[in-house]
RNA sequence: GCGGACGUGGUGGAACUGGUAGACACACGGGACUUAAAAUCCCGAGGGAGUAACCUCCCGUGCGGGUUCGACUCCCGCCGUCCGCACCA
């Protein structure tokens, strides 16, 4: 019996053991063809895949299947970043094992992602917080140590009251921590950090040499690195009676406007406020209120300049005699230069604002180069009004030996000058931070070292790795629980054999997920990485992950792949050669009237347009649609993938999400798009059907002269594989999808037919165009793909089976159809031969009825012909 | 404030290098099949005007200019939306 209806929970299945037991997705160093490393950001093991994964993955599958029919030897594993908070404040909250929780997790994870039937090299899938992989992770660590590449100090670092843990700089977002929200706290601690700054300039160089990845990406990581160029020099303090005391050290990139100073300002946190607050108790009151008003993301936005004048005086570097006040101010960084800056308030902003409030001095120091004679000396006298300070290219005036020179020569200038006094020097500067990799978490990689009373810090030695977090641990209080284990915190020295501490930190879970790329070219080498496989596959040709990683991970593991060669890891320095960030996956809100939120399933939609009213399904209570947002779990906007998949398969819910929105824009999940992707489906299989019985035999021979029909449908289907292949290499997949929309419409008219149902030439060109519409969807639905393919008498799998190839003859028409304009206006078109001449074309356009009339009678000037283009009358 | 991206029908979007704007899909309307429904198939459609009809004309890619035989595409100036960064001296 003929079934009518493809069944996809029963074919998906079929087909993916078929791959699974012919292994053929495994990756091998010495298989043919040139490499491609395709890689996706590989989960946190939540327990659920979602539909950002859903999407994430399909694309790379997608771009995994097409290079492998295109010969490539394609990698494209699989992995956990499986370290981190979400399983401690499981074994708080349930008493269940960090470790138990997250493997249960991964198990269930990977159920779900076979069940898309992604072509994953799962031989080499590994788990972040498996032993075999830390262990590993700190090798590098031991190695990067001795390269010099770690440090370990004491610093003001970032504390995040409710996880109790530290964040790294880039952690920490609107001064609240990126996963808790909580409040971020400084606190001064001893940690371990990776000199990521060291590398600054060269990780921003780099930067043009990516050219696959986003500019937006770049332009985020510039941005983050925060390079600056300038002058760090010293000026001298002079105190109430005129006599030194001291030298203040600032840093400014507008050393040109020197003259235009009128007062300095150093950070709450600078010695030299320090040192005046254990004197001064207004300043000690200014300075507790400051900090009262905190760091806040409102506060700093609305937060009004302040100052305090503090008893000492700056002596101006080339103006005897001047001098101009020091204060503490609240606007300046302690993190920044030297946490002392010398306010011009002519040509900067804050220090403008600043002088405003506190009636400070504004002298202009540069003027625009088209101000002459009165409309200077307006300039000069109505500045201190303007609502903005001028800080464009110009001249230098007020400003004695500088006066005429360019910004760029007084610059030069004042350099020259501040080094010839040897007080001091060009400086670039960066926002750029260390790394600080130190966390006070159980749930992650030990940090291998041991502190001993008489040694310092001792590296564990190489044979005694991995250090492995002990199991039996307890959750019930607060803290590290490695930091109250006594058996395991306490050890001998390997040095002295005396006794010692382990260090109890653990890393930053970003450093796991920093090398993992690399450890996929050899994920069971007891080396952090074979340097073989390393060179052999790295880099990763095509990486694909959300925006939401652009600094963070992909900064890390430029320094981290740049830390590896110069430990004789790797051979390269940029880990990511193309790198794609697709957009989120939305979906409509829903919220009762209480302000509960209700996920899409409890939802029924009824009407349409304006007259759409949604209930709850168990209820009936009546429910507001809301906006569309990003689909999350605290607006319960969530569509469960295993649900869909359970309900129409993978192949449905993988054409869905590559359908319609380019795959870097956000997509809208909705309940009638994915059922159109069902129905398509459906129509594919079914035409399949209908063409297996009817079409030629497979392997017949094509038969000499073909119909003119035939050779239409040859030359459809020839254009299509260059269309899609085009599309797919560019990662268009939404118009992959309406290219195999197009096609499939034309193979519809064509199969079946009883026109031609006496015509061998036809029946020839629809098996060949129906084989090649298989291939051209196989990547984007591989399970429906090898069932048509086998439908049409294959042995061989699709998935097994070469990209086809485009016959150049067929790609183009032998008549085209071209736009015939007046005046640049279309009046009508016209089909002729490819080749025909442009005094042909130009003939037959000017006899169209319609450019006739368009022209009424008024002499043609001009004739622009672009052959197989268009045709312009200008008249 | 700085930086980036974007703005096209009811909706998502397509348009090669400046050459027929709206492919393809969703939603919609009409029809066929059916006792009926589902499923499926066919047809229609940017807006407006004229015509019995074939068709014809006008307007149209956020707004205003410009370059060009010709502009969604390039240039200048605005407006708007989204994203990122932000007292970084």
């Amino acid at each position: 019996m003929v079934q009518s209806r493809y069944n996809p929970r029963e074919r998906e299945s079929h087909w993916q053991k078929i791959w699974n037991d012919k292994d053929l997705f495994l990756a091998r160093e010495d298989a043919k063809g040139e490499k491609y490393y395709v890689l996706e950001m590989f989960p946190y093991p939540s327990g659920r895949i979602h539909m950002g994964h859903v999407r994430n993955y399909t694309m790379g599958d997608v771009v995994a299947r097409y290079k492998r029919a295109r010969g490539f030897n394609v990698l494209h594993p699989m992995g956990w970043d499986a370290f981190g908070m979400p399983a401690e404040n499981a074994a708080i909250e349930r008493g269940v094992h960090p470790a138990k929780w997250t493997y249960a997790n991964i198990d269930a994870m990977r159920t779900q992602l076979k069940a898309l039937g992604l072509s994953l090299d799962w031989s080499r899938e590994l788990a972040t917080c498996d032993p075999e992989y830390y262990a590993q992770e700190q090798k590098l660590f031991l190695d990067f140590l001795e390269a010099g590449i770690v440090s370990r100090h004491s610093a003001n670092v970032n504390w995040d009251p409710v996880d109790h843990t530290v964040l790294a700089n880039e952690q920490v977002i609107d001064g609240k921590g990126w996963r808790s929200g909580a409040e971020v706290e400084q606190r001064e601690l001893t940690q371990w950090f990776f000199k990521i700054s060291v590398m600054a300039e060269e990780l921003l160089q780099a930067l043009d040499g990516l050219e696959r990845w986003p500019e937006k990406v770049r332009t985020m990581q510039r941005n983050w690195i925060g390079k600056s160029e300038g002058l760090q020099f010293k000026l001298d303090l002079v105190d109430d009676e005129g006599a030194s005391a001291g030298e203040l050290e600032v840093f400014s990139t507008r050393h040109d406007t020197i003259f235009g100073m009128t007062f300095c300002a150093v950070s709450m946190d600078h010695p030299l406020t320090a040192e005046a607050a254990k004197t001064n108790q207004a300043l000690g009151k200014y300075i507790e209120e400051c900090r009262r008003s905190g760091t806040t993301e409102e506060a700093l936005e609305k937060a009004e300049k302040t100052g305090h004048v503090l008893d000492v005086r700056v002596a101006h570097p080339f103006i005897d005699g001047k001098t101009v006040p020091v204060l503490t101010a609240n606007f300046v960084l302690m993190g920044y230069g030297t946490g002392a800056i010398f306010g011009c308030p002519g040509h900067d902003q804050r220090d403008f604002d600043f002088c405003k409030a506190l009636g400070l001095d504004i002298i202009p120091v540069v003027a625009p180069d088209d101000l002459k004679g009165v409309e200077l000396v307006s300039y000069i006298e109505d500045y201190s009004d303007r609502p903005e300070i001028y800080d464009g290219e110009g001249t230098l005036i007020n400003s004695e030996f500088l006066d005429g020179m360019t910004i760029i020569e007084a610059k030069q200038e004042i350099a020259k000058r501040f080094e010839a006094m040897d007080k001091g020097e060009r400086q670039v500067n960066y926002r750029l931070r260390d790394w600080g990799i130190s966390r006070q978490r159980y749930w992650g990689c030990p940090i291998p070292v041991i502190h001993c009373g008489a040694c310092g810090i001792v590296p564990v030695r190489a044979a005694d790795l991995p250090v492995k977090l002990p199991e039996d641990v307890s959750f019930d209080k607060p803290g590290n629980p490695l930091d109250r284990h006594p058996t395991w915190k306490n050890t001998t020295c390997p040095t002295c054999g005396k006794d010692a501490t382990r260090e109890t930190d653990t890393f930053d879970t970003f450093v796991d997920s920093s090398w993992y790329f690399a450890r996929f070219c050899s994920p069971r080498a007891d080396v952090p990485a074979v340097r073989e496989a390393v060179d052999a596959w790295l880099p990763v040709d095509q990486y694909i992950g959300g925006i939401e990683h652009a600094i963070l991970h992909l900064l890390y593991s430029r320094f981290f792949t740049r830390a590896m060669k110069e430990t004789g890891h790797a051979g390269l320095s940029e880990p990511f050669d193309g790198l794609f960030t697709q957009g989120m996956v939305n979906h409509e809100t829903y919220k009762l009237e209480d302000g509960a939120w209700v996920v899409p399933a409890d939802v029924k939609i009824e009407g349409e347009g304006d007259a759409r009213r949604a209930v709850h399904v168990t209820t009936c209570a009546p429910v507001t649609i809301g906006s569309i947002e990003k689909m999350s779990k605290s607006k319960h906007n969530t569509v469960d993938p295993e649900d869909i998949i359970g309900h129409y398969g993978a192949d449905t819910i993988r054409w869905f999400m590559l359908s319609d929105s380019p795959p870097e824009r956000d997509v809208q999940w909705t309940e009638a798009g994915v059922a159109g992707a069902w129905r398509f489906v459906q129509r594919l299989w079914r035409l399949m059907g209908k063409a297996s019985s009817w079409i030629a035999p497979a392997k017949s021979e094509m038969p000499g002269e073909l119909s003119e029909p035939a050779l239409e449908l040859r030359g459809v289907s020839h254009r299509r594989i260059q269309r899609v292949s085009e599309a797919i290499e560019s990662l268009k997949f939404n118009v992959a999808v309406a290219q195999v929309h197009e096609f499939t419409r034309v193979i519809e008219t064509v199969v079946g037919n009883p026109k031609y149902e006496d015509d061998a030439g036809i029946k020839w060109a629809a098996r060949e165009a129906c084989e090649i519409v298989i291939q051209m969807f196989g990547s984007m639905m591989p399970h429906l793909g090898e069932e048509c393919w086998s439908m049409l008498d294959h042995d061989q799998l699709l998935a097994e089976t070469p990209w086809p190839q485009a016959d150049p003859a067929l790609l183009v028409e032998d008549t085209v159809t071209i736009a015939v304009q007046v005046n640049g206006k279309r009046r009508d078109e016209l089909t002729v031969a490819r080749n025909a001449s442009k005094e042909d074309i130009e003939a037959a356009a000017l006899k169209l009825d319609n450019v006739l009339r368009a022209i009424e009678g008024r002499d043609v000037k001009k004739v622009i012909v672009v052959p197989q283009r268009i045709v312009n009358v200008v008249a």
